[in-house]
RNA sequence: AGGCGAGUAGCUCAGUGGUAGAGCAGGCGCCUUACACGCGCCGGGUCGCAGGUUCAAUCCCUGUCUCGCCUACCA
């Protein structure tokens, strides 16, 4: 055992406890076993995805409370699989196909192209699988799911299907965002608008068409002008209210529109007062256009060309459209100036290409019958979120929900199950390809061409990956998951979506709880990308430090953030726990090295009633009470979803107190040269050493499941123990070793030792120096205390001989004098104490106690204190005021003796 | 424009109605036979600013400044 290597090495261990895990079916969550369930569903990456940190944290997190869940007696179960990701696969295979074949997809054709996607899914779409498993996760792969297999996909059309029937999808004439790169239709949320883009107010004057004169309007996008079919004025507006009714002659086309009064369009104090209005390619002037029953008229094709409809101007992309549109205003004098001008522009999330608003037939879901029960089951409590103050965000989005565009112009997706009759039609919506047409009867039906929303998959994925629309024994199980462990950039994506589509196909909230993490950045808060070179991959993380170091780094991190702020994320995060790991390590050696006869059924047999059966010294009272504290503060964190502070009070507990004392205080009784009456009393120091290491990798493993397995492993317990650490009970404190005590005792200790190396450290007394102290105490009971564990004290501070009192004659000699609370330590010192430096700390120690003394005092005197403060209140200050005169006593004679 | 949130040690962040903590960084001293990926010790903060409530405010309220995020709009 003492030959482990003296560093922890986690690439060798990492690899085989995967396996043996795997191997040994831990991860599978068994749907009929008799156990309260515990299910997470995994955030499905794409298959185009690789790991990245704001992935790893996400899993990290779910992981963590899968295995601390598992270890629980939960019948855990977490859901692995990937999302087909529509335009981002399509865009991947269409780029990867013109850079090894120089074709478009086009030159494909849907089923060949088609075919090709599901061949590249085939080769690397589990690569973000693979990455997981690297990871430690500890998801139930034998339950992986795909978006587009065929199950699935029977899910998502059974959907749209009942939401059709249920009137809530329907086909319609809209304005939608258009992305003229991909060609498709766009979501409201799949278009991001970069705030303050530089613009160009550009104003121009349109003819009345009586002669009487001109109208100047302003736009941004000047070619829109082709599109025009009224100008709109304020009713109020003396400026303009002369003109209402008048008609536009149009420059370049042969057209005339009207000059209409529109006060919910206008507003008089912008610009001229006067607005262009483009029914076909402004949502604002669609809405204005309904009002009016105005013409719209589309002047973009779907690659972003004027069409027929633009006149000269036919065939030019938008963007020399507009130059040239603005030439010709120029050449025939109606230009009218222009300013900068800053407005947010929206670009394609895929491809970040300016979206145009276009009128176009697509499908929609009615959103608002949906969202009313998503709310009430939120404002129910049925599904919380962590951090709360997302509820709010949520609230408000669904409040405002507007229609869903399902429809996408691609080629890789679940395609409509909504058939055209090529005689009368009539579009049928179907489950299966129907033989006949719904109206007439023809024969002659074409599906559909479009695909759906990548996220009208991902709606489902709580309940579809669980068997849905069957009532599998799975749904019962598993539906409602526990937990739903995500970005926040997703809320309205997917969560929000989520909700809707858990309450109205299942009837219940899809999730109880939703644990919205941060995104990870790098150290200075900027996002990372491969442009900016700042990328750290979890992949590197983990072939140099260990998966455990980035968890461990990560859950560190992990606080519940507020909004708007992100992890910042640096290499020397993974450093720090890879320290700890290595300090993990090394106390695990030393115990090993030091387990000589141990017996550990023994051990466990004389503590089974409890700590009394051993009659254990103050290290193992205390030490043994500590453990107890940890896990309850550690199984309380989880239980509030504070994963930094559960990871923190593990560390703390580890380096703190298993490292620094109880390793420290247990070294002279495992000594080679103890005496023989120590060497029979080893076993309790043994146990206890041994206890407090094994119920600190249980403690540990779900943050750091290799490292703990792989000591766990190491160390010796009863025969029964279980295989692994993965199935072994989580702790659970045992009350019967709560010890408050020892645990007060302890303190003392510590508090005296700390400061008698402090004394030697200030005074430069080598450590070799075997030092004398006397500690002067107030009273019997700190007498009593430290009395008895005089030896525990010059075994810590290295002294040869401490000797406590109650007052006596001061020492013959040079002294350092200290005080701990309301101790006085007098340790004498080799040559001349340096009494300028002594005088100096010791003055400045008296201001700070006479300064918290005269507060507290000022205090306890304020009768309006004495009579509304509660009691403990006063009782912990008057305790305090005490302490503080009895050290400023000590400290006082301390500067009068130098 | 509306909403959410943050401003605490050099940095990154916890935190509580009763005069503040961690990790890292910094300084000093140590190879004290588990660990130098380590040990011991030390320094460092009028808890953004101004008011208010309270016996008591870093924490609650109001205002204000700065920063971040979200939603909507921007002819």
């Amino acid at each position: 055992m003492s030959d482990l290597p003296k560093s922890y090495d986690p690439s060798v261990i990492e690899k085989r406890w995967y396996a043996e895990w795997m191997a040994r079916g831990y991860f599978h969550g068994d749907a009929a076993a008799p156990k309260a369930p515990f299910s997470i569903v995994i955030p499905p990456p794409n298959v185009t995805g690789y790991l990245h940190m704001g992935h790893a944290l996400g899993r990290t997190i779910e992981d963590i409370f899968t295995r601390w869940k598992r270890m629980a007696a939960y019948n855990a179960m977490w859901l692995p699989g990937t999302d087909h990701a529509g335009i981002a696969t399509q865009m991947v295979v269409e780029r990867d196909l013109k850079e090894r074949e120089g074709k478009s997809r086009h030159d494909l054709g849907r089923e060949a192209f088609t075919e090709r996607v599901w061949q590249w899914r085939e080769k690397y779409g589990n690569r973000i699988l693979e990455q997981l498993r690297v990871m430690g996760c500890s998801l139930d792969w034998d339950r992986t799911r795909f978006t587009m297999e065929p199950a699935y996909s029977r899910a998502v059309i059974e959907v749209f299907v009942r939401l059709h029937e249920e009137g809530l999808v329907y086909r319609a004439k809209r304005l939608i965002n258009w992305c003229v790169s991909c060609r498709t239709a766009l979501s409201d949320l799949e278009v991001e608008y970069d705030e303050g883009a530089q613009g160009e107010l550009y104003e121009f004057a349109y003819p009345l068409a009586d002669g009487s004169g001109e109208v100047v309007v302003a736009t941004t996008r000047p070619e829109t002008m082709l599109g025009d079919t009224a100008v709109a004025v304020h009713p109020d507006d003396p400026r303009h209210q002369s003109k209402i009714g008048k008609l536009i002659k149009h420059p370049f086309v042969a057209r005339e529109f009207p000059i209409i009064a529109d006060g919910q369009l206008v507003d008089p104090k912008f610009g001229t007062g006067a607005v262009k209005v483009t029914p076909a390619h402004d949502p604002n002037d669609f809405e204005c256009g309904q009002r009016h029953q105005l013409a719209s008229i589309s002047i973009l094709d779907e690659q972003g060309a004027v069409t027929a409809e633009g006149g000269p101007f036919a065939g030019l992309d938008r963007a020399a459209a507009r130059k040239a549109v603005k030439a010709r205003l120029k050449e025939l004098g109606l230009e009218r100036g222009s300013k900068p001008h800053v407005h947010a522009v929206g670009h394609c999330q895929r491809c970040n290409t300016v979206v145009e608003p276009m009128l176009s037939t697509q499908w929609f879901v009615k959103m608002e019958p949906l969202a009313q029960p998503a709310i009430k089951a939120v404002e129910e409590g049925k599904t919380r979120f962590v951090p709360e103050s997302w509820g709010k965000t949520y609230m408000h989005w669904m409040t405002n929900i507007r229609d869903w565009c399902v429809s996408r112009q691609l080629w890789w997706g679940h395609r409509i199950p909504a058939y055209h009759c090529a005689t009368c039609r009539e579009i049928t919506v179907a489950r299966d390809t129907p033989k006949a047409c719904s109206k007439c009867g023809g024969a002659e039906l074409r599906q559909d061409d479009d695909v759906l929303d990548t996220w009208f998959s991902s709606w489902l994925w709580p309940f579809a990956t669980l068997g849905w629309p069957d009532e599998t024994r799975e749904l019962r199980t598993f539906y409602p998951t526990t937990l739903l462990v995500t970005g926040y950039d997703i809320l309205f994506f997917w969560v929000a979506r989520m909700l809707m589509a858990g309450l109205h196909f299942c009837g219940k909230v899809p999730f109880r709880t939703v644990y919205l993490h941060t995104l990870v950045t790098d150290e200075h808060g900027d996002k990372m990308s491969k442009v900016k070179g700042n990328v750290i991959d979890p992949v590197d993380v983990i072939a140099q430090h260990g998966a455990d170091a980035l968890r461990f780094a990560l859950a560190w991190l992990t606080t519940q953030a507020a909004q708007g702020k992100n992890i910042k994320f640096s290499m020397s995060n993974v450093e720090d726990a890879r320290r700890f790991a290595n300090k993990i390590w090394n106390a695990a050696r030393f115990v090993l090295m030091n387990l000589e006869d141990y017996d550990p059924n023994r051990y466990a047999d004389r503590t089974a009633e409890g700590p009394d059966g051993a009659e254990f010294e103050l290290p193992e009272r205390w030490i043994l009470s500590r453990v107890q504290r940890a896990t309850e503060e550690v199984n309380r964190a989880l239980d509030e979803y504070r994963v930094a502070d559960a990871a923190q009070a593990v560390y703390h507990f580890i380096w703190d107190e298993v490292c620094d004392w109880c390793i420290e205080l247990a070294k002279p009784a495992l000594s080679k040269e103890a005496p023989p009456h120590k060497l029979a009393e080893r076993w309790k120091v043994q146990g206890a050493l041994v206890t407090a290491m094994e119920t600190a990798m249980r403690l540990l493993h779900p943050f750091m499941p290799f490292l703990t397995e792989e000591i766990w492993q190491t160390l010796p317990k009863p025969v029964a123990a279980s295989q692994s650490i993965m199935i072994t009970m989580y702790p659970i404190p045992d009350v019967r070793f709560l010890d408050d005590a020892s645990e007060a005792s302890m303190a003392l200790v510590q508090k005296v030792v700390s400061a008698i190396r402090s004394l030697r450290a200030e005074n430069n007394v080598p450590l070799s120096f075997r030092s004398r102290v006397f500690l002067n105490v107030a009273d019997d009971y700190r007498k009593t205390i430290l009395d008895g564990y005089q030896k525990l004290v010059s075994e810590q501070a290295r002294c040869r001989e401490v000797a406590v009192r109650r007052g006596g004659e001061p020492p013959v000699g040079p002294t350092a004098v200290a005080v701990a609370g309301d101790v006085e330590i007098v340790l004498m010192i080799e040559g001349t104490a340096d009494a300028g430096a002594e005088r100096t700390k010791l003055e400045k120690e008296r201001t700070k106690l006479t300064s918290d003394r005269d507060f507290l005092a000022k205090k306890l005197t304020n009768p309006q204190f004495v009579e509304r403060a509660p009691a403990a209140v006063l009782e912990k200050d008057r305790a305090r005021l005490a302490e503080l005169e009895t050290a400023l006593v000590r400290v006082a004679a301390a500067l009068g003796r130098l």
